[in-house]
RNA sequence: GCACGGGUGGCAGAGCAGCUAUGCAAUGGACUGCAGAUCCAUGGACCCGGGUGCAAAUCCCGGCCCGUGCUCCA
């Protein structure tokens, strides 16, 4: 069996190979800390969680490397606005972030480099760019000119040169700056008044937003790597000026073996986003949904599809985790075996997940041993199938101990429990319904839930 | 407009040439005082029009519709 992924690049999955035997350098573009993260951005880090774990367990040793962009336009805004320096408004959203993604089980990637901590590579890099002839310095800026490699245009959105001078409406004429030509991207902004900057050859500024992505990839894995991942609205120009800057800077092509996209978080159809204000930020929807029943949601669609959130997705879903982590609980402390063919299981998730990280047909292989029911085998299985490599339990001490505490808090009311339900079985007996109804009714109001069984009635904590 | 992706049962959502997807809902049954839970069973789909195959939801061509990108964006 072997592994098998799409790549924009050649917008098609193909097999596996990396660099350098057993290793995997990967690279995904992380957040700009402007806002508290919504479920757009989780979407993306799981799905590159998911890569990571799956491919650690296939044997590769990943180097996982994501960055922060932590100093931007609207960090900028948000910081003047509130009268804060940028590096606290960017500090406490990489916090919130943090929070976030621990919640959810995402493993942290090796490293988490800055863009203010990658000053000096990004202004090297530049630099060689000037000198090998592919950048200019403009009026507020230095500028990377498109025309000296323009056969490295379009390749991972089929996009022509000659489209995109004509298109998006006429606004090709007037840049507004001190471009060239409005297809050059900025690698360098001089700084306005006021604003933080920091010093280079061009003058005091700071980075374009693309640089950074090519500075730190270079400065960690060197000239090529293997995988680089994002949110697919980051195709272009983002990427796509990665390629021109990496491989122009180096000479080396191609720069990314992989090049692998996350389709959208869509609310009513539509792509959440910060700019249209459909979001829901993580901790909002922490509020309605456990962290994990989320994951659970996220993964339930292979990564490069979109995901319409409804209500009545996001219910099914956690109807789902929760019957996970009973049946997983349940396995814990079962003796017998559950009957269930977890080696064929084991195949066909292991086929789903080297299909491009298909993570909706293994979660319904997840979803066939779970409604076989409890068994000590299930337990195992679970933990490596459902936990380890999709993330989607919590874990044992954390699952045994609210099994505990559930246990205690059962045991506190069992005396009372029991005696009410004896008496209702008496009533049963002389068909008092009325008196019966009554019981059940005042046990559910003490949070406990009657359900007659062939063996008599069972009871739980609601 | 151009580029990229998609249109599957009541809903969500896989499959991407031959083999029941799955879940929820629905229906029938078992159990049941009722309720709930559970179990068994059942029905139900591939946007439209052509084409290529022994065989097409799956490949090709042409439509129509939707989303995203072309501007900050995971």
């Amino acid at each position: 069996m072997t592994l098998r992924v799409y790549d924009t690049r050649s917008r098609d999955k193909r097999a596996f190979s990396t660099l350098e035997n057993g290793r995997v350098r990967m690279y995904v573009c992380g957040i700009t800390p402007y806002t508290p993260s919504h479920l757009g951005h989780a979407r993306c880090y799981l799905a590159f969680d998911v890569v990571h774990r799956w491919l650690e367990a296939s044997g590769y040793d990943v180097d996982y490397v994501q960055n922060f962009t932590d100093i931007d336009d609207k960090i900028l805004d948000i910081s003047e606005a509130e009268g804060v320096d940028f590096s606290e408004v960017a500090n406490r959203n990489i916090a919130d972030y943090y929070e976030a993604m621990d919640a959810m089980n995402v493993l942290r990637a090796d490293s988490y480099p800055r863009v203010t901590e990658t000053i000096p590579e990004i202004i090297d890099m530049v630099s060689t760019l000037i000198d090998k002839g592919h950048a200019y310095i403009g009026d507020d800026g230095v500028y990377f000119e498109i025309d000296t490699a323009p056969e490295k245009y379009g390749q991972l959105t089929g996009q022509t040169l000659e489209m995109v001078r004509a298109g998006a409406g006429g606004r090709v004429e007037d840049t507004g700056s001190g471009k060239r030509d409005h297809r050059d991207f900025a690698l360098w902004k001089l700084a306005k008044p006021a604003e933080p900057s920091w010093d280079s050859p061009w003058g005091a500024g700071r980075p374009g937003w693309h640089i950074e992505c090519s500075a730190m990839s270079l400065k960690h894995f060197g000239e090529q790597f293997d995988v680089h991942g994002g949110g697919h609205d980051l195709r272009f120009p983002h990427h796509e000026a990665e390629i021109f800057q990496s491989e122009c800077c180096t000479g080396r092509e191609p720069v990314v073996g992989y090049w692998m996209h996350n389709g959208f978080v869509n609310v009513d159809g539509e792509k959440m986003s910060k700019s249209l204000g459909n979001f829901w930020t993580v901790s909002d929807a922490f509020e309605l949904h456990h962290p994990l029943a989320l994951r659970y949601a996220l993964l339930s669609v292979p990564y490069r599809n979109p995901i319409d959130l409804t209500p009545e997705f996001l219910a099914d879903a956690d109807s789902h985790y929760e019957r996970l982590v009973s049946v997983y609980g349940a396995s814990l402390g079962a003796d017998g075996e559950s009957g269930a063919d977890l080696a064929g299981a084991s195949e066909c998730f292991a086929a789903a997940m080297d299909d491009d990280f298909n993570t909706r047909a293994a979660i319904i292989e997840v979803q066939g041993v779970v409604a076989s029911g409890a068994g000590a085998d299930v337990a195992a299985w679970l933990e490596s199938h459902a936990g380890d490599a999709l993330g989607l339990l919590p874990s044992r001490d954390e699952v045994m101990s609210s099994l505990a505490e559930a246990d205690s808090a059962k045991s506190e009311v069992a005396g009372k429990v029991e005696s009410l339900l004896a008496e209702r079985e008496a009533a049963r007996e002389g068909s008092d319904w009325a008196r019966a109804d009554q019981i059940r009714d005042e046990l559910a109001a003490m949070g406990v839930v009657v359900e007659d069984g062939p063996d008599g009635p069972v009871w739980h904590l609601g």
